[in-house]
DNA sequence: CTGTTAGCGCCTTCAC
DNA sequence: GTGAAGGCGCTAACAG
């Protein structure tokens, strides 16, 4: 019925039950016929030891957590996917939670996490504003009780430990100069993200590159969307304000439907308006036409995290100096941005 | 640095384990005075008790495992939403694995969870064909161990436990009557999953939707393809094969692709031929013209899984018949078909 | 009121 | 060759 046990071995057999772990591992020090019984005996009843003590034992799971903001954001799973796949490559499993953009949830799943049942821990954390400091003292604790931590994508920069980020910066210089390449001088971008720091990034990249091309930033062409905005009316002012030739959308779903509203007021893509969006998913490659991308690399992002999270764990030394990988963005070139010269 | 323990805290106090395992527990055994110090400077120290070590007491760890095929699925990762929704409600968290299609790994899997990290078992299989008998062993043996296992959507009939499955004879035969009631009355079937039962399970809804109008089952609409197949050149032959004025495609990507190519070559969706794609994700309501899709409500099977398996592992007396629930679709009504008059 | 003992399942060290 | 003892961190029953 339940579980069998070594000690449950052991009475089978009337020997003890530290015979029965020796014989299982194959020690030397018993009789070659004793082993080939008790194994031939645990094979025949399936014996598996319970891992919890053995976690018990040697202090350590085999188990990383990860948490992430939202697990139907395509993004997420594919850093997920990554995470997953390096883990188990190297003999760990992964416990996910996913907070749901909430920070009550994000502490709670912490506090939860902390609780020795996990070796380590891959968090991108929903915090913002004055939420930082709580996470600073909750992280910190975290650390202090020996937990390891690898930060990515949203990252609060003051917690001392490992992380992995995007670099924004560079994705939005260079979706813009790709703009101005190709003949669109006039670069909206409309910002569904406003309250993350990467979408500041994002921004900052963007005024880089004009101010290569000596091209006044106007603050009006920034448009923040929320899921209360009504973005069709927003996109109205914006192209009632000014002549624009090109968007660049700061998520995936949103540029959909930017490009889509767009359409259905007569403008084409990409003749009229050029439109790029961020975090490459599934719906940039099927949507009509086709749309450019800025690819994130998430499984990439996971690879990496998982890499860096174990390396630390299996280190003894512990000591080592915390760094920071920074992932390059590409562009995906597809049909909605006019093909560079 | 390391984690605090009741043993520290006794230390500390110069008292037994116990009292202080008492005093946090507030027994009323002791003393106000020692009470509150012992939580004082638990509170102050940040103990956490270690789970590994209650789950070892207690013989269950509030987790469960999910293992699904595929997590760049959207179906599925709706799934682990409605499952993760429903395992925190009632104090839950859960493992996630990703078999990523490939039997080997997912035994690996089940090979690893069996070993007491989780309480219970949420899967959908890859396994098909002979992999069924491997299969009805090793989960045969998980149930011996006293595993709990819920079985969902892609599930193995002989197998002795709970199960929540979609509805897909009747999805089948829905999608097929919308057509036929709004004047489409030569139904093509695009089936990318030719391997899985489910698809067997949507054709024969098809054909009893068919049968309902006198209309003769014609084998050679339906169209099987895989990752080899190029896609184009089959819908060639169906498309010269005789007039199609509807298809029916089980599943999403596929859905969109074949939309594409129809249109490509001059057919009007919906007008020439209409499409009805399934498994409802992000792609298809943000494509142009939007898809009318089967939605199989992946979020509610994952609640249902997750509600049934704590169900019977909370449930001491244990011998509970098994039951398989059901889960209805929905035929989510967009451009990509005509309107019901 | 507080402490001792025993045990969850396993492994390691040391003694026989 | 085999077994006994100790311990991972915690709780529960029983002593004192």
């Amino acid at each position: 019925m339940s579980k069998l046990t070594l000690k449950q071995i052991a009475a089978h057999f009337g020997v003890a039950v530290s015979t029965v772990s020796k014989a299982l591992h194959d020690s030397y020090e018993i009789s070659e016929s004793l082993k080939s019984q008790i194994k031939a005996y645990a094979i025949e009843h399936n014996y598996r030891p319970n891992r919890l003590a053995i976690s018990l034992l040697n202090k350590n799971t085999k188990t990383i957590g990860v948490v992430i903001p939202n697990i139907l954001n395509y993004f997420f799973v594919q850093v997920l996917f990554g995470v997953e796949k390096e883990a188990n490559k190297k003999g760990y499993s992964i416990i996910t939670c996913s907070t749901n953009e909430s920070f009550e949830k994000e502490e709670q799943t912490l506090e939860f996490l902390r609780s020795g049942a996990v070796d380590g821990l891959i968090l991108s954390t929903v915090a913002k504003g004055g939420q930082y400091k709580v996470h600073q003292k909750l992280l910190g604790q975290l650390l202090e009780d020996g937990m390891q931590l690898v930060l990515f994508d949203r990252v609060i920069e003051d917690v001392a430990c490992d992380k992995v980020v995007v670099d924004d910066v560079e994705a939005g210089y260079k979706a813009t100069k790709y703009f101005l390449d190709t003949q669109c001088q006039s670069v909206a971008v409309v910002n569904p993200i406003p309250e993350s720091n990467i979408s500041q990034l994002r921004i900052e990249g963007y005024k880089k590159a004009l101010a290569e091309r000596d091209i006044l930033f106007d603050p009006k062409l920034i448009v923040d969307v929320d899921k209360q905005t009504d973005i069709d009316l927003s996109l109205s002012f914006l192209l009632n304000y000014k002549t624009i030739t090109a968007i660049m959308v700061l998520d995936e779903i949103t540029a959909v439907q930017v490009m889509q509203i767009v359409r259905t007021r007569g403008y084409h893509v990409p003749n009229d308006i050029a439109i790029i969006g961020f975090t490459n998913g599934q719906l940039s490659k099927y949507v009509t036409p086709s749309m450019t991308m800025i690819s994130q690399h998430g499984s990439y992002v996971g690879e990496t995290a998982a890499k860096v999270l174990i390396d630390r764990i299996e280190r003894k030394d512990g000591k080592m100096p915390f760094k920071t990988k920074i992932i390059k963005t590409s562009l995906l070139v597809r049909e909605s941005t006019k093909p560079r010269l």
